[in-house]
DNA sequence: TTGGAATGTCAACAAGACTGACATAAAATA
DNA sequence: TATTTTATGTCAGTCTTGTTGACATTCCAA
């Protein structure tokens, strides 16, 4: 059985992975991802919400004036399940509707400021943790972890977070 | 607003940490996640399970013997909700459940073959996406990937990864 | 020996995913 | 112009997986 350094010397590529690595990938993935929704999660519990209103808030926050379509495909959930989330939020007066100006087929989303109040309290629990990570390992570190989670996403998602990234 | 290079030079530790930075590190979490669970959760479905049976599977096989108890602080779900899952796993064969020799209070859980080949095809599938992702990254990336999910987790659930990652 | 604590099971419910069917409005096209 | 396609929304029903509450069994310590 190899040993499991993450020795960085070159010929080590093969010894290096073993099950044994990419076992302790697959649970720290896990466990990481636990913390990385657990703070979202409790302030959304005391609004009645859950995970799925704060995706949509994140991504109608991320693309103003995104179209109902197009947050489908980004969060990768069926119309039906969008729609009730996205009911609500709009009931709660946290998202705004609007009717497509050149196809009036097409609904332009938009936070409200209520929903930007929201979405900010979010996204700064969620940052908060990420930037404590981030301090912690280090800027080679979140290198090379931004590096392994683009290899680790499907082709046509990668595509899309790319698209994403370089916005703004 | 700062430039978001992710140089190495010390000095920069700072300007590092920009809002556009960690929503980057956010985002690409949240899109990895897909990634990570989309092989195993196909082979789930054609045998008519869900991720719950895969996380039961995972972490039965991981410490043989373990306690429903243990195995609940573990996945961090209630126990009516971890015996759901359990109960349909034993009932399928995949797991033995033993009355503990001590206590008899306990139950004992066990992989029976069958159970072994579906964790095995399930965890063969994960890894191989993981071992896809490290190959490109390379095993600097990995060692920093490592680091950083490592440093989001919640106290309490690290603690428990830690003790996990030593055995064996 | 008896009452509390630990462990596990059963029942009922809720969130949020899914499929399928269908309605409406608008755009695109034949 | 008539027809088809597209974008969106809604209703109904199902499934997985989380929740709480109630309860049975077993162990241990007062």
């Amino acid at each position: 059985m190899n040993h499991g350094g993450t020795g960085t010397i070159s010929g080590e590529n093969l010894l290096f992975l073993t099950d044994e690595q990419l076992r302790k990938g697959i649970e720290a993935m896990f466990f990481a991802y636990r913390g990385f929704t657990a703070d979202p999660d409790r302030i959304l519990a005391e609004h009645g919400y859950g995970r799925a209103h704060h995706r949509a808030l994140h991504f109608v926050n991320r693309t103003h004036g995104t179209t109902v379509n197009n947050l489908l495909s980004v969060l990768g959930v069926t119309k039906q399940s969008l729609n009730r989330v996205l009911r609500t939020l709009i009931e709660d007066g946290l998202v705004e509707s609007r009717v497509g100006r050149t196809d009036r087929r097409e609904r332009n989303l938009y936070l409200t400021e209520a929903g930007q109040t929201l979405e900010r309290k979010l996204s700064e629990a969620q940052r908060e943790r990420m930037r404590a990570a981030y301090r912690i390992a280090g800027p080679q570190a979140v290198a090379g972890f931004r590096q392994v989670l683009e290899a680790m996403m499907d082709d046509e998602i990668r595509r899309q977070y790319l698209a994403l990234k370089e916005r703004r």
